[in-house]
RNA sequence: GUGGCUGUAGCUCAGUUGGUUAGAGCGUCGGGUUGUGGUCCCGAAGGCCGUGGGUUCAAGUCCCAUCAGCCACCCCA
């Protein structure tokens, strides 16, 4: 007879579990997360995690959203998805309301996002994102405000300013070098967008020989190539070449450059190569990158898309937004030793001596109700034993409650870092944890 | 979806050219006498060698498949 096969312990694939270590980061996490942006103004919301196909096929290739979406059937035929980003569901969010909102709309959220594909570094099937969005704004005051916002969520981590660099670029400024001054015709604008994304992981020799195949022989015969690199090496807006330099587009990222200068963000810098996808953003894109060699790759990105909303047939509201997943950001915290060491939610350890349980249970109540956390070791085990435990699960303190304690009614607080011990009533040790 | 690398105890890993009952460190649990942890000493538990098939007298070791993990590509909302 053959044995039964095992169940699996693993979790399912590119998801995780989280174990209360893992669960505590994550609340750290969340918390910063939650603090920065409500100290900007930003209020929470959240939406469900299931969303009908069709919201994501208005924005994004239906092929990419087959192949790379939990899509399935409800019992009722339904095509739904589970949510695989944010913004269409609060395009959705602010549509419905479009009326009554009062704006500029400041919201961020905390969703669970999922994608079919195979997990890698920094990239999970499951995974924790911070959106954070801004409606109502059409003025470059929008970006300002939201960078100034990511820039505040790194600090909140412990992040120094090289550690770390936001990159800007303006996606109107790129349509019109394409389209203007290098004249492209669409289909040759759109594959070069394309290569520029990919620029950093190739080198010069097959990035010039992939930019030959895809423009015509006019344009080839015309010089467009050296142009394009020449445009590529700029470094600075002011560098830009001819009419570009005059661009309104130009005007605005070198204006803010040095508004976020003066704010005293000066680890951010134009990029004319960043891109950022190709589709729905409408003008200024920014990221930030991870400046540590061993993870130089883009941790958060967004920029403004101004037709989301209208979608969904109302008069479209202007939007600066981004997003940042837990992960990306874990990995941030690790190489660069940011992650925090964070002791259990537990006060206090109360061991109990002899079989004084009952008798227990009126001062450690007490303290519970003085909004100290309090666990009991239930064991009957030795003091050792139970102190042992106590500093296994890392609680700092230990409460001793024996014969003694009950009778004078002053417990024994140990304090496990330095070893000492006070007698003191329930009252005062609460005052204590109040400090 | 494509390719590369890797699967031995909870974790990190040893395991000779295939050759008896599978090894260490850390961790876990117990003990070192009855109200005090970390250090130290002693001891124990814990392995279908990822899974299934094949080659062989003999497989942790070789071959195939499969699953899982990692990394890269694709894609990136």
């Amino acid at each position: 007879m053959k044995a039964k096969m095992a169940l699996s312990k693993q979790p399912y694939k590119g998801a995780r579990d989280f174990y209360p270590p893992d669960k505590r980061l994550q609340k750290y996490i969340f918390a910063k997360w939650r603090e920065v942006c409500e100290s900007f103004g930003y209020e929470e919301y959240d939406a469900p995690i299931l969303e009908p196909l069709e919201i994501y096929l208005a924005k994004t290739g239906e092929e990419i959203v087959k192949e790379q979406t939990y899509l399935f059937q409800d019992r009722s035929g339904r095509e739904v998805v589970i949510r695989p980003e944010m913004t269409p569901t609060v395009s959705r969010m602010v549509a419905a309301k479009r009326q009554e909102l009062s704006y500029p709309l400041r919201w961020y959220s905390i969703p669970n996002l999922w994608r079919y594909e195979r997990p890698q570094r920094g990239r999970l099937r499951e995974h924790w994102q911070l959106n954070v969005d801004l409606f109502g704004v059409e003025g470059m005051e929008a970006e300002y405000e939201v960078i100034s916002l990511v820039d505040a969520l790194f600090k909140s981590f412990g992040a120094k300013p090289d550690m770390y660099e936001i990159r800007l670029n303006s996606r109107k400024l790129v349509d019109d070098a394409l389209a203007g001054y290098l004249s492209l015709d669409g289909k040759e604008a759109h594959g070069v967008s394309k290569l520029i994304d990919k620029l950093h992981k190739m080198d010069r020799a097959k990035f010039v020989s992939a930019v030959d195949k895809v423009l015509k022989p006019k344009s080839r015969e015309a010089g467009i190539t050296e142009k394009l690199l020449a445009l590529l090496d700029v470094r600075k807006i002011k560098e830009l070449p001819g009419e570009l330099k005059d661009h309104p587009s130009a005007a605005e990222l070198a204006q803010m450059l040095n508004t976020l200068s003066d704010a005293g963000i000066k680890n951010a810098r134009f990029d004319v190569t960043l891109m950022r996808g190709f589709d729905y953003y409408t003008d200024v894109v920014f990221e930030v990158f991870d400046t540590h060699p061993d993870n130089n790759r883009s941790m958060l990105g967004g920029g403004r898309f101004d037709g989301l909303v209208g979608l969904f047939g109302v008069q479209p509201v202007p939007t600066v937004g981004f997003g940042w997943g837990d992960v990306t950001l874990t990995n941030f915290l690790e190489l660069h030793s940011l992650m925090p060491d964070l002791p259990p939610e537990t006060d206090i350890y109360a061991a109990v001596v002899g079989d004084v349980v009952d008798q227990a249970r009126k001062p450690i109540a007490s303290l519970r109700r003085g909004g100290v956390n309090v666990a009991v070791d239930l064991s009957g085990r030795k003091v050792g034993d139970q102190i042992r435990a106590a500093d296994k699960k890392g609680v700092r303190y230990v409460l001793v409650v024996g014969e003694e304690e009950l009778k004078s009614g002053k417990l024994t607080l140990k304090d496990l870092d330095t070893g000492k011990e006070q007698k003191l009533s329930p009252s005062e040790i609460i005052k204590k944890f109040k400090e």
